[in-house]
DNA sequence: GAGCGACTCATACGACTGTATGATACGAAT
DNA sequence: ATTCGTATCATACAGTCGTATGAGTCGCTC
């Protein structure tokens, strides 16, 4: 595919193959993957073709074609392209929580932010530029695409191991069982979260100002560390 | 099609309009909606088609057009049939939560629990009748579909307001802000746990025992009760 | 038994879907 | 100057979508 990295957009490193044509400097696929990243965010994979990414992108149909061969396999990856950066800063984050640590308990709460931050940041900062992503793997929870699950828990599967781990160890008292479903409750509060950031219509305008990565990673946390421990 | 037992409701009450044909004695109008509710929870409302549904139903495509006119008045009405008993159980159960307060403040996890209790109960017993509808819920979050999404709204506004005007009463510490987003993570742990209810391959076989609505309603009311407090 | 309303059926339509193909334009290498 | 790989384009294809129509069937009432 000689793929560069080129991990989002920047015109075209100099040293890679270069796109041999002038006419899109930024790289096409680049600029599908944004678009289509934004159209499934919005209105469901299932429910945006093909046409309406070519059409907004302004290319031809034929575009995605070659490319990325068949909707699957772009649909794979636009989440390819954002899953493993951000498995990556929460496999650093951990490893900050676990030298904090040392021989003793993990602090709750920086365990859960270590999980929550990656995210959360992207959704709500960086000029935007990842919100739609964030919505779409929210999305996903809902949308049953096979090779889409099967992409994201293969990539987060790693982290997630680790994290259940380093959890056992700072809530000792808690039950296997009582523990797997506070997890997925914190889950579903993260994930209901992400879905509806940035959709203005969700959110009252009396609570969008202090709407930041950073105050929200803070009431997540707590919010989701005080769940974990209740009863303890 | 001559369907003979009844696939959900009662075989036509005596006094009811009569379906006048024979042929069809459970009402065909019903199975449709069954079936509809099933799909829909399973694959989404838009990647289920029309023809998927009458398939199922072993029906034919004109049915639909017929009892429901197009796609969209069949998924409302699919919402409307759960909705209403849903929302009145809620509000009366809410009831029993401000007879117990009294003049006093109303008690927190009465109070969730009054919320979900509803849904769960739909979703985990009664022969698993509605498990399909309550991840079907759960799904609208993530499957924008406006006239579902204002159909939902204006169901469950009532009840909401009341909820939330109890909540503030229960916990008369916490800022708006905080009190707003805090039931935003609570309807989110909620909506998730519906959302991947009863697909077993969600849950690993070891947690599925003592897989219940009472627990799981306890569950989760001490999360999200334990949450809300979070810093008082 | 004629008429009527409720209902089910087969079929057709145009719009849209994902995918495939072949022609064309362009820069770089030869 | 020709060749070649890369990329974009218009167009075609078969399939599926939601919707509409009209004929046909049944049980009921008068």
């Amino acid at each position: 595919m000689t793929d560069p990295d080129t991990p989002t957009s920047q015109p075209e490193a100099p040293g890679a193959p270069k796109p041999a044509s002038g006419q899109n400097p930024a790289g096409t696929s680049e600029l599908i993957l944004d678009v289509a990243e934004g159209l499934f965010a919005e209105n469901g994979i299932a429910a945006t073709s093909i046409r309406d990414i070519t059409g907004e992108a302004g290319g031809n149909l034929g575009a995605i074609n070659y490319h990325f061969g068949t909707k699957q396999d772009l649909v794979a990856t636009v989440f390819t392209r954002r899953l493993e950066p951000m498995s990556n800063r929460q496999w650093a984050l951990l490893d900050e929580v676990e030298k904090e640590a040392g021989e003793g308990s993990p602090r709750l709460e920086a365990l859960i932010e270590a999980m929550i931050r990656p995210p959360v940041e992207r959704s709500f900062e960086a000029g935007k530029r990842d919100t739609a992503f964030m919505r779409l793997v929210g999305r996903c929870y809902g949308e049953p695409n096979p090779e889409v699950e099967r992409r994201i828990r293969s990539h987060l599967e790693k982290v997630w191991t680790r994290f259940a781990g380093l959890l056992s160890r700072a809530l000792p008292g808690l039950t296997p069982e009582e523990m797997y479903w506070r997890v997925r409750f914190t889950v579903g509060a993260f994930h209901h979260t992400l879905l509806t950031a940035g959709r203005e219509a969700n959110v009252p305008p009396e609570m969008q100002e202090g709407l930041n990565a950073e105050t929200m990673i803070c009431r997540l946390a707590a919010f989701a560390a005080a769940g974990m421990r209740a009863g303890l």
